[in-house]
DNA sequence: GAATAACCGTACTAGAGGGTACGGCTTTCA
DNA sequence: TGAAAGCCGTACCCTCTAGTACGGTTATTC
């Protein structure tokens, strides 16, 4: 928020710190354990502190798991919006995209908010919600944007923008991403490099301007 | 197995067939809440019968779980071989396939196993694992075995099949099965003829030989 | 230096969960 | 017809969990 922490006293600079950290080691629970699977106890514990200090902060279970949610997407989205801020050739900025969301979603984090939203959004459909409003939809309207600038400038051929863009997210969300939920492989960055390479070469393949495909 | 119902004697029978009543209500006990969120006394109740008769049957949570998983891959894996026994013209075939398959994700049914095993894998490894064994791994084999075959008989560019595969396999869990696993969507036969088409699209732009590409 | 906000530890309630034990009823099968 | 397998209901044990209560301790603030 517009909060600077030089404007708050040591007391509320504690408070927010505290905060921050207990939704920190609770992310990190729930991914690992998932929802029923994480105990209250077990984070108080974790933290350090005591139980009464914990539900000072969230009066209950649900309350700090909405946190969590909120600062995962809040940083997720913030990623992501950085990702698409610079322009360049068609090939290399869709290339640099696909390495970033590859990166994020073959990651242990995004791996575990990724299980954790699959999860409990059946259960809680506001989870599902947050993650998709502050997630996917944005990227998506963005990609889109960017697809319809480079068809207005002949760079693409002709075709539905947003179409694109799920394309280009569904493939990044493809065999490496599969592999790392279900196997628990860890990428290396040539695979990550090598994947959103077939990404791009695919998503050129399907809608580059036939004058710039190779 | 081989075993025939026939060569049982009644308590044989029923004993199977209370087995897999068993299965199939674990089943959506486990899509529903979550590994976690499944009490074996609910399962008992849910069946009508009792708790000893439940352990009788499986020793632990653990051990009918591990059953849930081996009878619903199983059936998942049963029916994607089925889907593609049939040949025909490429176009055709691939959007036989896209419909067959984005059904089959965007269901209750595989949406709530695809939810289940996001989620327990991180945790045991085995579900993943046996999950991806029998489900997109084969599935993916078979599919790329087919593009080989039109590959060679010209109908498909010269190109790596296994990469075709994994196109469209990831475009399949695209945006309506984002929206069903995230949002809660009910997709309509309309919705998935629709994505099963645009994956197709995008599959012939990339992948189709010049000369039959539309 | 005193009021106070935050923190700690611990002990507690109340409920739910996995898993066990047991005595009696029904069905199969020889 | 009678043994045995299977099923049922219930009461039970032990552990874990969400959430509460409370008295003592540290750090901030005025």
């Amino acid at each position: 928020m517009g909060l600077d922490v030089k404007t708050l006293g040591k007391r509320e600079a504690n408070k927010l710190g505290r905060r921050q950290a207990i939704v920190e080691i609770a992310a990190l629970s729930f991914m690992e354990h998932g929802y029923a699977g994480t105990s209250m106890s077990a984070i108080a514990t974790e933290l350090g502190g005591s139980k009464s200090t914990l539900w000072g902060y969230f009066p209950s279970k649900e309350d700090l798991f909405a946190a969590v949610m909120d600062d995962a997407t809040a940083e997720f989205r913030a990623q992501l919006d950085d990702v698409l801020a610079h322009k360049g050739e068609l090939a290399d900025t869709v290339l640099a995209f696909c390495r970033k969301f590859i990166t994020k979603v073959t990651s242990p984090d995004g791996c575990g908010l990724y299980r954790l939203v699959a999860a409990e959004s059946g259960r809680f459909p506001e989870v599902g919600r947050i993650f998709s409003s502050r997630g996917r939809e944005p990227v998506g309207r963005l990609l889109a944007h960017y697809f319809q600038s480079q068809i207005d400038a002949g760079t693409m051929r002709p075709s539905d923008p947003v179409r694109a863009a799920h394309m280009v997210l569904s493939l990044c969300l493809g065999d490496l991403h599969q592999r790392t939920l279900l196997l628990g492989f860890r990428a290396s960055p040539q695979d990550i490099v090598a994947e959103a390479e077939a990404v791009t070469a695919d998503f050129l393949r399907a809608y580059a301007s036939s004058e710039s495909a190779g």
